[in-house]
DNA sequence: AAATTATAACGTAACCATTACGATTTGTAA
DNA sequence: TTACAAATCGTAATGGTTACGTTATAATTT
């Protein structure tokens, strides 16, 4: 997760323009640690300024998933994002019912890569899914 | 790769009527080995069938994703499908330039279940992207 | 083989997430 | 504080997907 400290200098950092929607969004996120769709930013966003764009919404979206600000993920069918863990490579155990995230460390991408010789692989995509420890006791 | 012998057979067994538009559909999957839209199945489609509805196209796709025929994956936004292999659990590895589909053997499934005890893991999604060897080629 | 019934396909429009765009406002640097 | 580039607004368009009443076809029964 990304230090809370200043999410002015995070913009600055990626020459983005320091604007209040921007920095409410960042904001949104900040403790969220779950992947949402831009629907329910723009809910939350609409909230605090009503008749906001889905334009603003969704090129911030993208805008700050570019510069790896936000991860993004699709998740039946619809993009999701979340804030970026930007520190070091890893992947996402998520919820099923509830959406929380937890950062999972193993990756076999060595392996996989002495498996597929003859092929280049430039990245890949790994998520986990099921329930957490709460969901898995609400069920019960 | 499901065994061509006897697509008819494929669909009874999954108590799906025979028609000649799934049989075709699967017909168009059997030898391609690689992901591709519901549009471009369409186009496929429209070409033998002229005026052949949408509806036919998705409704079957999904249908023959459900019974577990095809296999299902969203890539850049939009779905995918390509035919299974159904015998045997497997990740793909996908070209990014033209599509084409490697099987990928192993999975760490059960290493992220030790490392994520406190949760209960359904499902998993991994995808490895990159240049196959033609493309790699075409590219030098 | 004909009749019956359940499922599939047709034709078309609606839905809905996402994108586009000209006009206006705001942030930043000179 | 002026000027310019970038962001936002307001609104409409786009495009993949789904919905649905009607018609056709496959499978089952008589």
């Amino acid at each position: 997760m990304i230090e809370h400290v200043n999410y002015r200098e995070l913009l600055r950092t990626h020459d983005l323009k320091v604007t209040e929607k921007r920095l409410s969004i960042i904001e949104y996120f900040s403790d969220l640690n779950k992947y949402v769709s831009p629907k329910e930013v723009y809910e939350h966003m609409n909230a605090l300024y009503p008749g906001i764009s889905y334009d603003t919404i969704y090129r911030n979206l993208y805008t700050m998933y570019e510069v790896n600000i936000l991860e993004q993920s699709t998740f039946e069918g619809e993009l999701h994002y979340t804030i970026s863990c930007s520190d070091h490579h890893h992947h996402h155990f998520i919820c099923e019912k509830c959406g929380l995230i937890k950062v999972v460390q193993y990756c076999p991408v060595e392996i996989w890569k002495d498996e597929l010789e003859d092929v280049k692989i430039n990245s890949h995509k790994i998520e986990l899914y099921g329930l957490c420890t709460k969901c898995q006791k609400k069920a019960a």
